[in-house]
DNA sequence: CTAGGGTTAG
């Protein structure tokens, strides 16, 4: 090969006219680096160069073309006298191309400054910039010049408009171009629907889809978006359902949302049909499909099911391999998340700091102190990512759990940021579980300073208090909750039967089943009794509201309820999934321990923390949580 | 003669 190190410069104007002839249609947006230098030195000594139209084929190749040089475009842009809107707009579009959207404006204002006439090309690719980087004055100033242009009707650009408002919380503007526009298409009416949602205003969003003469599958899954990312995961599951009513095809960017509704759901019956659907439709599982069904198997506690997903996935990405591993943590495979970890690296995918922080979660969660140690320093010494307050928290976690405090304490001290919320939530759990009741004290006291409005501080703290009957502690927390109006939100527990999501607060009575649910309650009760069971009653004493306390005796914690429906609702050996939105109390967990070995069945409780697999009288996270 | 818009992940 020979080694052509610059692009090849145009000779000086010739006087042999130019023959036109077909190296152009040589030029493929396949074709490699080497020929098209080949190609373009043809071009000047037959000075086909010359031929604006021929020189601008050429930029287009190095511009956009992946085996392309942009800084060979630009060369070209250089040795035209005359440049004319499309050489640029190549440029332009080439720098957006390789995520350079500052270079995109500094080519535009280049433009502006040697007054060549941008056209509504230049518009659509320089607005794009805009909004990438988040510059709404910029945008300002080049929607002056669009008007002054008079581009200002064109649709495509009118489109791109009402998207840089939307980013830029500029409701009102781009409701006055959506409002003001002679010509809108599907685009135009997505676009105000992604304003909306962005903005969070439900109401207008909803408005506006129910007024749209067509929707198409952008605005399904704009509307479906939105729901998830305002959490409401069932509202997102009813549209995701409309949508199918109203015979939409579901697209990938359809299922990756669903997915991830699925997955905070936990409701792996609505899951597991998505991922029938994908096979039978022979949807390719991309990077990005494959990593929200991992996710949502993970997080639905299906562990085969996530590793399934895994290798079904055959192109791989950094969150691909994140998604496994962090799932492997949460559910308790410590060991199985390390071992993904080394074939990520045999795989030569490069980990990330999320990476890390599920790989130290992972020992933490398994107090495997040495190898976390290991990987924290690795992280640094060969991959050069330097530790956030994520990677921090873990390693203190992983020595308070293992009751090594003053390891925890030094990593407070030395690490290069102020101690987080997070930081002071792991040291205290580490005290509760080893009854450090002195620092447990101190890092009670400083997690509620940092986050006074979280109910959790408080509760915790109390518990530390309570552990060491401390009782004016315990009531002094509790004054103070009460006067900062922080209500602990009632627990709550969720299963699936049949696609339905059932819920369950604490003592609740609003099920239509509830008599069978409380005789099955009772039975339970019994059974546990008989292999030496007694309620732990220290945590009730520990709950905060005081009338509370009454109706939420342990039997009727909202977990206890969804296992029992789930019992009397399903057929033997049945896994029983539930998902809380608290964490589990120690009397629950006792009791899940029990009943998964006097009903044999497998009970898998997501709380607000991590997993719990009760399966023959024991749990997977080692009665450490 | 050539080109352009909106939605997706841990």
């Amino acid at each position: 090969m020979s080694s052509v190190t610059q692009a090849p410069c145009a000779l000086p104007a010739k006087t042999t006219k130019f023959k036109p002839n077909t190296n152009l249609s040589l030029l493929q947006i396949s074709t490699h680096l080497q020929e098209a230098k080949q190609i373009h030195a043809l071009m000047i000594k037959s000075s086909q160069i010359n031929d604006t139209y021929s020189a601008s084929r050429l930029a287009e190749f190095y511009s956009i073309s992946d085996n392309g040089n942009l800084s060979y475009a630009e060369k070209i842009l250089n040795s035209v006298q005359e440049p004319y809107p499309f050489l640029w707009n190549t440029l332009i579009r080439g720098n957006m191309k390789n995520q350079n959207p500052n270079k995109a404006l500094l080519l535009y204002n280049e433009m502006f400054r040697r007054s060549v006439e941008p056209d509504h090309f230049t518009f659509t690719f320089v607005l794009k910039a805009c909004t990438q980087l988040s510059a709404p004055e910029f945008g300002k100033q080049v929607h002056c010049h669009i008007v002054k242009c008079g581009l200002d009707s064109k649709v495509y650009i009118r489109n791109k408009l009402i998207h840089l408002y939307a980013v830029s919380g500029s409701v009102k503007c781009a409701r006055k171009l959506f409002d003001t526009s002679t010509e809108l298409n599907i685009v135009t009416w997505n676009s105000m629907l992604e304003c909306y949602a962005d903005n969070g205003d439900k109401e207008s969003l909803h408005q506006l889809f129910d007024e749209m003469p067509v929707k198409d599958v952008v605005s399904w899954n704009t509307i479906i978006a939105f729901y998830v990312q305002v959490e409401d995961f069932k509202g997102a599951m009813e549209m995701f359902r409309k949508m199918q009513d109203n015979g939409e095809d579901l697209s990938k960017v359809t299922l990756v949302s669903a997915l991830s509704a699925v997955a905070c759901l936990g409701a792996l019956a609505q899951g597991r049909w998505i991922h029938l659907y994908i096979d039978k439709h022979g949807i390719e599982l991309d990077e990005i499909l494959g990593s929200a069904l991992v996710n949502m198997y993970a997080k639905c506690g299906c562990v085969e099911g996530s590793i399934q997903a895994f290798n079904e996935t055959r192109k791989k990405s950094v969150d691909t391999w994140n998604a496994m591993i962090s799932g492997l943590a949460a559910n308790g495979k410590s060991l199985k998340a390390i071992e993904h970890f080394s074939k990520m690296e045999s795989a030569r995918i490069r980990p990330n700091a999320i990476t890390f922080s599920s790989v130290l979660n992972a020992c933490s969660h398994g107090g495997l102190v040495e190898d976390g140690s290991t990987f924290f320093r690795k992280m640094t010494d060969v991959y050069g990512i330097k530790p956030d307050i994520v990677h921090y928290g873990c390693m203190i976690d992983l020595f308070g759990r293992a009751g090594m405090f003053d390891k925890a304490e030094e990593m407070i001290g030395t690490m290069p940021m102020k101690p987080d919320a997070v930081i002071w939530k792991a040291l205290l759990g580490a005290c509760r579980i080893h009854r450090n009741l002195e620092l447990g004290e101190k890092a009670g006291t400083e997690l509620i300073n940092l986050a006074p409005d979280d109910h959790a501080s408080y509760v915790l703290l109390s518990n530390i208090y309570a552990m060491a009957n401390n009782w004016s502690g315990v009531h002094r927390v509790r004054k103070t909750m009460w006067e900062r109006g922080i209500k602990k939100p009632p627990g709550c527990s969720s299963i699936e039967l049949d696609g339905v999501v059932h819920e369950f607060v604490v003592g609740d009575t609003t099920h239509s089943q509830k008599e069978d649910i409380y005789k099955m309650l009772d039975e339970m009760r019994e059974k546990v009794e008989l292999s030496g069971y007694k309620p732990k009653t220290e945590q009730v004493l520990l709950d905060i509201e005081e009338e509370d306390v009454k109706q939420s005796s342990l039997d009727h914690h909202s977990e206890k309820l969804a296992v029992a429906f789930g019992f009397i609702s399903t057929s033997p050996k049945t896994i029983i999934r539930v998902v809380k939105n608290l964490r589990v109390c120690s009397d629950c967990h006792s009791v899940m321990k029990l009943l998964s070995k006097s009903y044999e069945r497998d009970i898998i409780i997501r709380d607000s923390n991590r997993f719990h697999h009760f399966r023959d009288g024991s749990c997977s996270c080692k009665d450490y949580w």
